[in-house]
DNA sequence: CCATATACTATACATATGTATAGCTTTCGG
DNA sequence: CCGAAAGCTATACATATGTATAGTATATGG
């Protein structure tokens, strides 16, 4: 990271410790006036140089528009994350650090993008392993894959099905043989695809 | 607490997830607007319904000036999550704030405790729909109820079974009529319970 | 020596933003 | 049937706040 003047690291510490304090980001004026000055230009050229050196972002126009960078954040990532351990041959010890494979977190485990969930209710698609009550995570895209499980509201209704690309639209399969597949005409039928599903969460 | 009205938690939770997301405050408009409300005054009336039940503070004449509770911050700042969406009644829009119920998030989602994940190999539980490659999420605790799925430690090797308790032991089915129940001896057996299987998650 | 960066002052402006006044409708317990 | 609370609309206002223009002074490296 590129070096700091000595007063730039003190405006830089000033943000830092008001986050600490305040959960909120300081205004210019509120800087000037720790610091003395009598103008928020003062503070504007200082933000600006410390943005440059890449200590902060800021957003312009809005109110306490101030965001340090990630390294920044003091105590950040209070890891919600879950362990995962691997297989353990000796039996125990497990959860020893030297069996954790990686971590489960809803970050990361389910990929990029725009993420909601769903929760499913009744048992069409119980032969793909989703049950009543489990949360299907969507990836919100228009684009579904040939064959993928997806979300889409036909009709009012929102519902998890296999989505099998017809000439006209699509044919929604269920994964459960008591219900029948449900053809998809665009014109005559509401229809709207929110996302393929990209996980499946089951709390028991 | 004091109980909120429905409309109250969304706004509530819109906040959480804005915090979330912008490490800021939203203003009054921005809540105004996502919710589709004509005037900011509306938001002022829940925010102050939201201090009176004390979920929040609000600093008066300074700008973003909402500070979510200590109670609040713990469990859901710092961390990832996931909105989770309703039915849409009317199909679209999705992922509409009016429409979000909560927020999936491996800190609460599967209760407290000391929770590990180990990755399911093979298709054994298959009946009970936890799939080959899922993540099967533990809380580590030496007792399990009786016909619950847990993971245990079995002669070296880890695994995913119902545990049906006996006289003198346990019995481990599959749930997959491919494969025959174990009968474990604890005298002859090498075996440790891990504890009950609290979750599944499954990425595609 | 000159361009550039740092470090400010003074003033001004536009808008972002919290808050108030005055209503309206609906729901719900007593 | 009444009153209170929830849940809004419409409009307005004051101020909180980011940002710009114009200028001063000092240091520093090329």
């Amino acid at each position: 990271m590129e070096i700091l003047t000595p007063k730039q690291k003190q405006i830089l510490d000033y943000i830092s410790r008001y986050f600490l304090k305040n959960r909120m980001a300081p205004t210019v004026r509120e800087i000037a006036d720790s610091f003395g000055f009598r103008s928020p230009k003062a503070v504007s050229d200082h933000l600006e140089a410390l943005e440059r050196k890449g200590y902060l972002t800021r957003t312009t126009g809005i109110a306490r528009g101030i965001r340090l960078v990630e390294e920044l954040q003091e105590s950040r990532d209070r890891d919600s994350s879950i362990p995962i351990v691997g297989d353990v041959a000796a039996g125990l010890p497990i959860l020893a650090i030297e069996n954790v494979l990686g971590t489960l977190s809803m970050d990361s485990t389910f990929g990029a993008g725009e993420l909601f969930a769903v929760r499913v209710r009744g048992d069409s698609m119980i032969d793909h392993g989703i049950y009543d009550g489990d949360f299907v995570v969507v990836r919100r895209s228009p684009h579904v894959d040939n064959n993928a499980i997806a979300v889409a509201y036909v009709n009012g209704e929102s519902t998890v099905k296999v989505f099998h690309k017809t000439e006209c639209g699509y044919t929604l399969i269920p994964g459960n043989s008591k219900y029948p597949p449900i053809e998809i005409n665009p014109e005559t039928d509401e229809f709207s695809v929110a996302g393929p599903v990209v996980g499946v969460v089951r709390a028991m």
